[in-house]
DNA sequence: TATATTTGCGTATAATTAACGCAAACTAAA
DNA sequence: TTTAGTTTGCGTTAATTATACGCAAATATA
């Protein structure tokens, strides 16, 4: 039969989360299927009557608890044909990023296991979502140089130190800690609270906050945030 | 029956094209379906078999003549769930640039009409396919600032003030003409053809031709191509 | 009290960008 | 044949931005 279309459309969620001075991916081991005892993206199959958005952020609470208000789409894999074994699946990949250090995660119904993994200790994933995970990284990578999504990843409240390092973590280069400081702090969109961050040791530091106002404002006057190096 | 999807998955295709000075999308009249008689973008239902790309590329041709290689993924539309009012369809929408100058374009069996439409004078288009261009226009100008896709647009040798008013044109800013110059001659994937274009008035102009090897050789090396302007 | 550590601010130099000058090489008009 | 108009190709200078450091302040710990 020529004409009748027989594929499956799923979504499928790349949460990443920063701790302790590192960056995780949020993983799930399935239940069902036959990708079972296999870790994988937290997804599945998009309803008939549901936006994609909506799929994606629905499929990921209830196998994963955490819920978002919003995902990014990141790419649509669909030229692999045998991607999944058992039927045509095209799958809408999204991606966020959380503070990872006060999020609640627990393996609901759908999800046998729900887990933090470190992004240079994936493991082998079900279908093809290492690819897509090896994507959202590259994806990653790029946008935290041009756009100021790193602030997702911290606490609302932050050490100039946790963003320097996440920046060095992340990108996997050495910075200047004066000189990242100063071009972050000229732009403007930071401010400073009154909270000290309970010490480790050195000279206590100064709170810092992303103030998305002031950052839009600038956007609207043509400002173009970017953080290169050496 | 809660569990059957009734989902279509389709592809669209934004081919930019560039002639006198001027950026033009390629559109077609469809001849069937409910939106019979509206301009609209090249696309169609993918086939059960059919990888994404081989879809876009095939339906390009099928209707317009038009025989491309490759397209790059720009988004997939799947948010409106009454972006088709026949029935739910999700959208794999790719892009491309040529030069316009020496293609052929002819109404296929599928499409009443093709034609060239400049990028500022768009009619009302069926489906959401303003949204999509919209989305595509927005895509082109931001990569043509970090990648050198500008030279897709033109004839394999070209003159400096083409590539200039190509950039003026497309991202509507008013730039230097010799620090253009002097800075994408200083990256040197430009090679100096013997050849001088038909004069049209003033001193004879060599013309240039984009090296993709040298190119490629300078990212090997960590090269990062970007044009900015004041 | 001395030492190690981290923060916060500053300065000198190199590199890049932006703004503009001007002669060369042609066409077309006078 | 000259003159005016146009576009190219190469150059200079000032302003801005990036890079590479220096160093004292503020704390914990030995």
């Amino acid at each position: 039969m020529e004409n009748f279309q027989n594929i499956r459309i799923a979504v499928d969620a790349i949460v990443f989360g920063y701790k302790n001075n590192n960056l995780y991916v949020l993983l799930i081991e399935q239940k069902f299927g036959s990708a079972e005892k296999y870790w994988a993206l937290p997804g599945g199959l998009v309803k008939s009557e549901e936006s994609l958005s909506d799929a994606v952020i629905r499929e990921l609470h209830e196998e994963t608890n955490v819920q978002l208000t919003f995902m990014e789409q990141l790419y649509t894999f669909g030229d692999d044909i045998k991607r999944d074994s058992r039927n045509r699946v095209i799958s809408v990949a999204y991606y966020a990023l959380v503070d990872a250090s006060n999020l609640e995660i627990k393996a609901d119904t759908d999800a046998e296991k729900v887990q933090w993994f470190k992004i240079d200790g994936i493991p082998s994933l079900a279908f093809d979502h290492n690819l897509i995970v090896k994507s959202a990284i590259a994806r990653l990578k790029g946008k935290l140089t041009y756009e100021p999504i790193g602030f997702d990843l911290l606490p609302d409240e932050f050490l100039f130190s946790d963003l320097e390092n996440l920046y060095c973590t992340i990108l996997e280069k050495e910075i200047d800690r004066r000189n990242f400081r100063k071009k972050i702090l000229s732009y403007g969109f930071l401010d400073q609270t009154e909270h000290f961050s309970p010490i480790k040791s050195g000279r206590p530091a100064k709170l810092f906050r992303f103030n998305k106002l002031k950052y839009n404002e600038l956007i609207e006057k043509g400002f173009h945030f970017e953080i290169k190096f050496a």
